[in-house]
DNA sequence: ACCTGAACACCGTTCAAGT
DNA sequence: ACCTGAACACCGTTCAAGT
């Protein structure tokens, strides 16, 4: 083995996220990410099938560490059974909430890759997907009990997500505190959602 | 003038759009277009600046296009004065994000290109936009009253916006009816914003 | 087993030349 | 005034050749 591998698929995701979230989609081509682990651009298909495959595992990478936020929220506010008071659960949305809009804050690019990829893209796996958002379903269950919980969630997430979308893309022009109108948004949303 | 225009903006901008529904963005080559118009892609500039700026004029087009459609919509339920009933102001931004959500799935493609640009893209002029939102603007205002108005509308677009992107892209992949979830949503965040 | 240079097809864009 | 072919820089991808 004369030449044992110089570089890796973990160097290579990483350096595909930076350039994503520094020169955007069209920044992230393979021979910028092959520049930055340092071999030339064929050797990249050595590890990755494609471009596409590149960027769905940069998409499979961004969502997984959505996730582990996402599950150090859930599970610090309660240790508890099924039930929950109505208090606690909102306020636990709520911080699932805002965690999802630091998360898309840090990361915009990345955040866009995943929850508003186009029609023609390709999403991050069904499963991994699921995972990420388990907290906020659990929460939602909690909220608005299991005949709802599938339709509130997914209400939330419909908001969180076409907020921040405007948001990250400059939308929001007309004038007015940001910050206020999410906390507006979300204290509506849960209220809507908690009404049986 | 020997060969007197043998394309014309318009023609160009159409083929754009075309493209764009069917092949994507992606597909949307100046060589494509040129080719739908029956010229070669360097006589393009001669009409465009270039690519960014035919992919602006494609989602300025397709902003105006929906305004017309809800103003369209906007107008016909109220020829009224500023205060109708709450009723009536429910069913009339009700009609209005039923209108947004066909269009969304009639074009998706130019919907994806304007509401859910990413961090780095060109949107529409706040002009044409604001446009576009002024007959929901109205009904939330006849909704929620003069004060709370912006941050009525911009839970509601934000909560269609993020639905109908994760809809598009195929992020529903948990089961249920999905139209039952764009019910239930609607008539969420309308109680949610009606509630003073 | 991994990396490389050379090559090919493709795309955006420019420009001198045609009419 | 508009259109064209030729050209250039760039990108994704393949592949035979290196070690």
């Amino acid at each position: 083995m004369p030449t044992p591998t110089r570089t890796s698929l973990d160097d290579i995701v990483a350096a595909a996220r930076a350039l994503l979230e520094s020169d955007g989609l069209a920044g992230l081509t393979m021979q910028a990410v092959a520049s930055h682990v340092g071999v030339r651009a064929p050797s990249l298909y050595k590890h990755v099938g494609d471009r596409d495959d590149l960027i769905r595992l940069v998409s499979e990478a961004t969502v997984a560490d959505l996730g582990n936020r996402m599950a150090a929220i859930g599970s610090s506010g309660s240790g508890s059974t099924d039930t929950g008071s109505n208090d606690t659960s909102s306020a636990n949305i709520a911080e699932l909430a805002r965690e999802f809009r630091r998360f898309a804050h840090e990361m915009p690019a990345g955040y866009h890759l995943v929850f508003a990829p186009g029609p023609h893209a390709a999403c991050p796996s069904a499963e991994s997907l699921a995972t990420a958002v388990a907290p906020l379903l659990a929460a939602a269950t909690a909220l608005a009990g299991p005949g709802h919980a599938l339709d509130a969630a997914r209400t939330l997430t419909a908001w969180a997500n076409g907020f921040l979308s405007m948001e990250l893309s400059g939308s929001f022009n007309l004038g007015g505190d940001v910050n206020h109108a999410w906390e507006y948004g979300l204290a509506s949303i849960i209220a809507a959602i908690s009404a049986e």
